[in-house]
DNA sequence: GTCTATATTTGGATAGAC
DNA sequence: GTCTATCCAAATATAGAC
């Protein structure tokens, strides 16, 4: 409770340690950032750091272990609830998806994801298992009782969740990208809800 | 003619240079792929590679400069053609992509390509006109000629281009990931295939 | 916990002999 | 064109004073 606030100079050090990495990892990647550059932001010297971390690669996996702690799943009985909406569904997940990729601190952790993912095995496998399976897993339940409920056409919900999931990991790239360069996002803003408008003529009986 | 073979030793010793760091480049990064390492594979010294490029970055842009130029496209008169059949059209088109994802030097390339977004900015910018764009293009104008032929339902035709390229790019950037950790893509392989069924059935009149 | 100073490694690049 | 030798800069990391 106190510790938050006890001696804040340790504590607020370490933090800024890692808000500082989290954003010059996110933008050059790991390799490209140096210890001497996260240092000179943060406002000390070098060997301080090592104070607060053993070494670079622990502060990159500390600010690493973010990727994937973004609670973005709802429970097996919402999802059930939720799919019998059918159309209503998609929309929500969508959103949550636009969230997502506007969101800074999300948009920072996914240019890192995407900068890091053909360096690092762990990243590839945390992205296959928490970020593909676990989105294709609670899609793919909704569509499964939406077919049930005659709400949309008979197909392999899997193969309907890929199809879904797949648009909208690539309207986030572009997204992520156009933002990286300052660049216009009011095309593809609107993607989102096109892509769920699309989909469901796609799919509905 | 004769150049190929003349001197055999120079030509040979460039082009020896860009297979090597085509390769490093596309499995490590610029960053991390030393001019050393280059040379040390090479078989030759540091300071033999100025014989042939004037600094790592000129390796680099020689070597990216193949990334974009996978012919693909097919010329204006081939779509029409081709886009009369209908499901025929996708079914090719996917074909081609599928063959991209699948041949080693195209697959060295695309990884390139990821690894190096975020951090290039001219790579972007050729990812969405080249990559993007040119692919929308040419699926938008034959998902028109669908419409005009009342093969599939009437809707815009960049949105249903959107749509079907950005699921071929997931199963590529997925297979990718795959294959670079070896792993065993016979699930994934066809899922080409099983886009096209689901994506035509989505949009068929 | 932070500083100065320093050790050590790695990486990009050049000069000049052969 | 390639080699040896060398330089210089940048980067990770540690030791020890304050």
């Amino acid at each position: 409770m106190s510790e938050n606030m006890a001696n804040k100079k340790t504590i607020g050090t370490k933090q800024k340690i890692l808000k500082v990495s989290s954003t010059l990892f996110s933008e050059y990647g790991y390799k490209a950032t140096s210890v001497r550059k996260i240092a000179s932001e943060v406002g000390i010297r070098e060997s301080a750091l090592y104070n607060h971390f053993k070494n670079k690669e622990e502060i990159f996996l500390c600010v690493a272990k973010e990727i994937f702690t973004t609670p973005f799943s709802q429970n097996d009985s919402d999802i059930k609830e939720s799919a019998l909406k059918g159309k209503a569904f998609l929309q929500k997940f969508a959103m949550q998806y636009k969230l997502l990729t506007f969101d800074k601190n999300n948009e920072n952790m996914f240019r890192l994801l995407m900068i890091e993912l053909f360096q690092n095995k762990e990243l590839r496998e945390q992205f296959m298992n928490e970020f593909h399976n676990e989105n294709i897993k609670v899609l793919s339940e909704a569509f499964f009782i939406m077919m049930q409920n005659s709400l949309i056409r008979s197909a392999d919900p899997m193969m309907v969740a890929y199809e879904f999931l797949s648009t909208l990991f690539y309207i986030r790239l572009q997204i992520t990208l156009l933002r990286f360069d300052s660049g216009s996002t009011t095309n593809l803003s609107t993607q989102f809800e096109k892509h769920v408008e699309f989909f469901w003529e796609s799919i509905r009986v």
